[in-house]
DNA sequence: AGATATCCTGACCGAATGGTCAGTAACTTG
DNA sequence: CAAGTTACTGACCATTCGGTCAGGATATCT
């Protein structure tokens, strides 16, 4: 198995050396309009607000963007693609906890480097991911589909309990995504203006501890 | 402890005895309202979106309603009244496992029940919670840390692991919400049109054994 | 039946929406 | 420096937004 890689997100998104300003006007346009989708979903979102949010004037926006709908679906698939760049192989032969602590921690790491994309997702989840059908029916259906399997086979040789791979893949992506979706609810609750690193690492020791022996995994080398 | 109750929904809000064109309307305004702001959040929703989807001219709905704002938040109140509904009180002498197992059924039934008020909820915290700041750092956070402490006095006397009870509440929470809130990733990716009862009672089961026996919570009597 | 309160809605309002475009400014390269 | 590309933007457009209102339709009650 290879280690999940969280890559350090150097922002180079494509190529395209040429173009100094277009590349750096691009990406104060690309965080903006991250959060204020995020924040109000893609119909609740207006050019003028991420116009404002980047600092630039509305026309700008669309000269780079070309339309409201592009922008959007650029950033859905730049969120696909950061999720998909720590969607790695394991085989049956891996050893279960290291992979579901690997698979925890990377996921809590993505939600943690990228919240608001991560919200924007979650919000397009909720409007019924108009844009997302064809990925979730497609790759990413797949890429669970071979997952259960191996879990599956994990549970026949007696390293973990005979539990659902579908349903648990589901209740490691919801624990670790509540995070940075459900931000606001968490700040408020425990009364804090934000989740230090060292909360993160608690979270995710705990999440990683709870799964793994509720699922009847052996911390560590089976 | 007073087990969970998940009260039948007779939809009788409040009483209002008179006026049953009134009450029929507001009915179809509210559970139409509920699904566009579900869908598209508060500033997506439009008011001419709601209208048609109750089947009502725009003037209709603000002659119920007053304003969009109004409406909102309206829908809020329900949802939490909803959720207040289940937050009973238990006590240190409860059995621990029964207590989480009904806290796990009760909140997957409310999620159930009423997907689009869990989607029009998630969606206010997705955008930083602006009508639900005072509930979540009062009521929510007081009830919150109740619960704690005696999820703490159990892992002293040794019925529980002595895992933090805040994130417990909050993967409970996350593991339960995301059937509705993420249902249409759920169902991109195990190809279904819609959860049966029976995939319901699946997953709770499924959750309630993973998270008990990672809590170390030994089921039913200790 | 008549009176009264409730119910209903098309027309309208100013503001904001996503998007176009013509024209200008600023770089880059021969 | 001149030509050419890229960057920029204010003015404008049709449409939709939340909300108002006058006035008619309908129900309810004595």
């Amino acid at each position: 198995m290879t280690l999940c890689k969280v890559p350090q997100d150097t922002g180079e998104e494509k190529g395209e050396a040429n173009g100094a300003i277009r590349e750096r006007n691009e990406r104060a346009i690309l965080a903006a309009a991250e959060r204020i989708f995020a924040q109000h979903g893609f119909r609740g979102a207006s050019l003028q607000a991420i116009a404002h949010e980047a600092g630039l004037p509305k026309s700008n926006v669309l000269y780079y963007m070309g339309s409201k709908r592009g922008l959007y679906v650029r950033l859905l698939e730049r969120m696909m693609a950061r999720w998909n760049a720590l969607l790695d192989d394991i085989s049956v032969d891996d050893d279960p906890a290291e992979v579901l602590e690997s698979f925890i921690r990377s996921k809590m790491q993505l939600s943690r480097r990228h919240p608001e994309g991560s919200r924007l997702f979650a919000a397009e989840i909720l409007g019924g991911a108009p844009f997302l059908q064809d990925y979730l029916r497609g790759e990413l259906r797949d890429w669970v589909k071979a997952r259960a399997r191996i879990f599956e086979q994990w549970s026949a040789r007696g390293l973990m309990d005979p539990v659902d791979p579908v349903w648990l893949i589901f209740l490691i992506w919801s624990a670790t995504q509540h995070y940075a979706d459900f931000e606001a609810q968490v700040l408020g609750i425990t009364d804090k203006d934000a989740l230090t690193d060292s909360d993160v690492e608690a979270i995710t020791g705990f999440l990683t501890q709870v799964i793994l022996k509720g699922c009847g995994v052996t911390p560590r080398q089976a």
